[in-house]
DNA sequence: ATGTCTCCTAAGAGGAGA
């Protein structure tokens, strides 16, 4: 079984992109963020045509996620429960027994912005949720862009971002929470190379530069990580012509298309 | 170093968000 995540910053821009990385890497499910569409927009007579079904929860202009996957996903649900937000930015569905949850958290833009304590609250939204939806499933993965970089190894220049947001202490420590419900960090579960990221600014020429950081994760419950084979970043989509800002991340796991027991 | 990309409104550029 594979699953990516791959924040596409709008799907209509991306869309041949999206074809092209499914027809090459055959996943069984991929996650979506910033789809930038509305759900009753989003292209399902193209991903359908690539062998592809679709969990859509999207809005006009802003956020908007999604969860592709080869065969109908189970259990169906957009956002968090408790959580009213008109920002879209949860998708979650059962794919092969594996609860798959899509997430765009929030950017936070700076530590003095209101966007960075909404992005605080959120964070606490999705801890519990979390907690919830491993009490009710076992195999549970989170992937997408979490817009935090969780230790200094992810940032090209630690010094400089030390304290920016993306990496501050208080989102670094509420992407620990995450962790402390039962979930690990595919990624790190692997020996990477060094300089490993997922996200170069689109200014400043920074993905040639190698200054990137690595925000978009797959986390897995203790039950998947067992069954997990490889993790890794796509960066060739990042250096194509007319790219999304940020790079797919793939996680196998051994036993065919249904990991079981 | 305010740099780049996307989408919106609104009929031109400019703002929001990342």
């Amino acid at each position: 079984m594979k699953v990516a995540t791959w924040n596409v910053n709008s799907i209509h821009v991306r869309l041949e992109q999206v074809l092209d990385w499914l027809h090459q890497h055959q996943p069984d499910v991929l996650c979506l963020q910033e789809l930038k569409c509305e759900t009753g927009r989003f292209p399902l007579a193209a991903v359908a045509s690539a062998g592809y079904q679709a969990l859509v929860a999207g809005q006009k202009t802003y956020n908007g996620v999604a969860l592709l996957s080869r065969t109908v996903a189970g259990d169906p649900l957009a956002g968090m429960p408790g959580f009213e937000d008109v920002q879209q930015r949860v998708v979650a569905g059962t794919c092969a027994g594996v609860r798959v949850v899509s997430v765009y958290c929030p950017n936070g833009e700076s530590l003095t912005s209101d966007k960075y304590a909404y992005k605080l609250r959120w964070f606490s939204a999705l801890r519990n949720y979390l907690e919830e939806t491993l009490q009710r499933y076992p195999k549970v993965l989170v992937a997408g862009d979490f817009n935090v970089a969780p230790e200094d190894r992810d940032v090209y220049d630690p010094t400089a971002w030390k304290g920016e947001v993306l990496c501050s202490d208080a989102e670094r420590a509420a992407f620990g929470t995450l962790l402390s419900t039962g979930l690990h960090d595919a990624f790190r579960l692997f020996d990477q190379p060094p300089a490993s990221y997922s996200w170069w600014h689109y200014r400043v020429n920074a993905f040639k530069r190698g200054m990137g950081l690595r925000i978009d994760h797959v986390l897995v419950s203790t039950a998947l990580r067992e069954h997990c084979t490889s993790c890794g970043i796509d960066k060739t989509m990042r250096a194509r012509e007319r790219p999304s800002d940020h790079a797919p991340v793939w996680v196998e796991f051994s036993g065919g298309s249904s990991p079981s027991s």
